[in-house]
DNA sequence: ACAAAAGTGTTTTTTATACACCCATGC
DNA sequence: GCATGGGTGTATAAAAAACACTTTTGT
């Protein structure tokens, strides 16, 4: 447990915060099999020029979700999206707008934590300032503690995965089992699983329905079309699930 | 999405936030077989004379976690300890000390989730007001959100259990396998496993160690005590783990 | 001797893993 | 025909679950 430094003993005043919401949003391209992150290049100082997970500061009357919703719709079109919270960090010294002394306005970020549909998302132009969709590994160093925020809503992403049907929030209405397989390859790497235990185990779970339609893209036998059935997964819900 | 409502957009302006910490600080009565929780009577309005978790205002230069460790030690002494963040609770109107017209103070509660040794914490009586352990099942309606905040604190508990060696932070130096069992139990309900299957996968992970000694609780056999080798679990870690 | 708690072993069922193989289509 | 991706089945190994049984103590 840490000590009180001599120092705080003298001034117990409360600090004032301003809260700031920072949006880890990933998109699974499929077509080139890459996992992406939402990145935006900072307008102001501090760190003008460097990118940055797209945040804002809550404004009055506004919750911290609807903050998080606000900022998303105001950089990116979607349709399919899951969205929850990640973590608060709040130490001081975090912002280089806190004053040197301590004693001015602190900094606090609320992070969430999103996952949308790639295909149907629409990046919005500002004109001014870049905004752009980065594979995991090739994210540059970030402003703030963002690489850290970042991290964090990757071990998130991959853990809810496992044990959540997130991947159908973020599927089109109807999807092929290589489609659920190919997203769930592409963020937890090549060998998560065999194909064909993957397909046996999410059938098993009762949840997807085929829909009797096929499709065929390319070469190779025509795929059943599936569709995420929300009632026969209800029952499941709060149960401890293993995806892959 | 929600949208936005046209009084939102007629002020910008950023709120301004005070930031409270408020801790779910568990304990496991392993003697009586009951879950604990702590909790505080309120000293001021609003809401004086009700319980609810203990919390605290961030102060200047002071970090979350600080706050959070601050507060614990100001209501418990303890030996053992486990302390982590839980969710953040930030809508408008969550704190009736925010003036009506949401113009004034917005208040802020991130939340901690801590477990803690029962048998080697004492309570520091502050003389006015109440500090008790309340019986999971027995805790009365709390002051602000703080049921909710409660409800999600235990199903951190239920799953912190499952999938990482908290018990032992909490546990004595040398502890019996039924001591583990118990506390489990306790938590978890009486059907989460038979004790002899809990037993041969507890020791089959492999980090826990026999001391040779032995100790006798009235009648029966003597048990092994037995020691958590932190070193034995350190490769263990980052891997999904199942020990129920 | 016997109840109580600790600890071991065995049997059955379920799940995971690794493949081998058949099916339907485009070229 | 054959390459390509879709889909099924099987054989083996490992884990989970249920439960019977032995061991060592206090009384």
């Amino acid at each position: 447990m840490p000590g009180h430094s001599p120092k705080q003993i003298t001034k117990l005043t409360l600090a004032d915060f301003k809260v700031g919401v920072d949006n880890v949003i990933f998109s699974v391209d499929t077509a080139q099999n890459r996992l992406l992150v939402l990145l935006v290049m900072r307008q102001d100082e501090p760190f003008l020029g460097k990118w940055c997970l797209p945040g804002t500061l809550v404004r009055q009357g506004e919750s911290l979700e609807n903050a998080a919703y606000r900022i998303l719709a105001e950089k990116i079109r979607v349709k399919n999206l899951y969205l929850e919270q990640l973590y608060t960090f709040g130490g001081p010294g975090r912002d280089p707008r806190e004053s040197p002394d301590i004693y001015g306005v602190r900094y606090l970020a609320v992070s969430y934590f999103a996952l949308v549909r790639f295909d149907l998302s629409e990046l919005i132009a500002t004109g001014v300032g870049g905004i752009a969709w980065y594979p995991i590994e090739q994210v540059p160093q970030l402003a703030f503690d963002h690489n850290q925020v970042l991290e964090y809503g990757y071990r998130r992403l991959r853990n809810k995965l496992e044990y959540s049907p997130v991947a159908f929030e973020v599927l089109p209405e109807m999807f092929t089992l290589s489609d659920v397989y190919q997203l769930y390859t592409t963020v937890l790497g090549e060998n998560f699983s065999d194909y064909s235990n993957f397909r046996t185990r999410l059938l098993k779970l009762g949840f997807l329905c085929d829909t009797g339609l096929k499709v065929s893209r390319g070469a190779g036998r025509p795929a059943s079309l599936y569709r995420f059935d929300a009632d026969a997964f209800a029952p499941l819900k709060d149960k401890p699930l293993v995806f892959i």
